[in-house]
DNA sequence: ATGCGATTTAAACGACCGTTTGAATTGCTA
DNA sequence: TAGCAATTCAAACGGTCGTTTAAATCGCAT
């Protein structure tokens, strides 16, 4: 194991943290704890704790989003107006968030679950963060089902789009939880959520 | 306004305190104010706090499960093994969700909040209460869609109707916090989720 | 090696937490 | 109306919370 920086090891830490026992449980001392630091250290480096969160969700946040608009621009390489398939469409926004998923390493899998309990928390920092974050991706995306759905009107493209978010956000969170993962090795049942959800996708849009 | 015993009160004040701020906000003292009674009063009448979130959930809870069942009883009357329309079938799971929001005075708009904040706590208490309504009535509707999709494997009706609870979840979380919702009345906005709602589950699962 | 800014540390602050206690009050029955 | 059980109440318990303070330590350029 690479030596970390201070703050990287309290970032991981309330990462993990979020992730294994949500947002209510999570305190400044369980975190300077888990990462060997002191409890002051966090203030330090972080302002507080409300600063904390929102970096760590920055942090990956950033790379996810990040991924899916390459992903979805190397679909139509150079030509912006070309129609793609709609599941490579797909497959560009669902596949960036499940490879996190599978990133154990750096965490990824960790994270998926930190978004998803943050989708349900109503703090108002974290919505603004996350609102301010998906506007344009979802944007962008809506655009290019549009080209390759172009009978679907773009309201209903909007809504559905926004009920896949809510599925996959779902789906996440709930990752290894379900009672379905029980009966198959956990990297079997990831690779089965993924071709589930993508083909669940592709059909919500092709009704 | 019929006056309320303090049991109800409290059973009220602490939906509306969780909808509103979320379970990591909510304290003992923050609901006996709100219900205007006396701390202790909460702990006298339901034990401790973990037991009043989980009467919460089961009081609204009983009652959504009940309508949903109803529902789709009386689409195949009689007939057990009658298959009936997909459209009235998801109609029967999804709208009394979505009454159950419409339906301001008894405080189920505030209870769907609930439920969505519900569903991401990592609370072992709060799932297994959730996990052990669910199962029965996912295996009744599941076999419904069957009949009425006799060409979907199974397993796949499983997956996507898991995925369309996620949707669903999702977006009564959301409810009111959409971009969309600020562009129209509220009561427009939700009569077009139902029917959006309906239309996308409908959609995918007839790929 | 020395000085200085960056970092880490122990300790304490006031505030809020869930729960318990025992006395006061209420509502109903005998 | 007397008495008893159900309910409400003020007060206090031990604990954890986020944050702040000031001293100790570290890393590094001079």
């Amino acid at each position: 194991m690479t030596t970390l920086s201070t703050k990287e090891r309290i970032l991981n830490s309330t990462e993990r943290l979020i992730a294994e026992h949500g947002f209510a449980e999570l305190s400044i001392r369980k975190i300077s704890l888990k990462a060997h630091t002191n409890l002051a250290a966090i203030n330090y480096h972080f302002g507080n704790k409300e600063q904390l969160i929102n970096q760590v969700l920055e942090r990956r946040l950033n790379n996810l989003f990040e991924v899916r608009m390459k992903m979805l621009h190397d679909l139509n390489q150079g030509d912006e107006k070309l129609a793609c398939n709609l599941e490579q469409i797909l497959h560009a926004f669902i596949a960036p968030a499940l490879y996190m998923i599978n990133d154990e390493h750096q965490g990824g899998k960790v994270f998926m679950k930190v978004l998803a309990r943050a989708y349900a928390e109503q703090s108002d920092s974290l919505h603004e963060l996350l609102a301010k974050r998906y506007t344009p991706i979802i944007k962008e995306f809506a655009e290019a089902i549009h080209l390759a759905c172009p009978e679907l009107p773009r309201a209903t493209i909007f809504w559905r789009f926004h009920f896949i978010i809510g599925a996959l956000t779902y789906a996440m969170g709930d990752f290894g939880a379900s009672s379905m993962a029980k009966q198959m090795p956990e990297a079997e049942y990831f690779n089965k959520s993924v071709e589930e959800l993508i083909q669940f996708a592709v059909a919500s849009l092709t009704s």
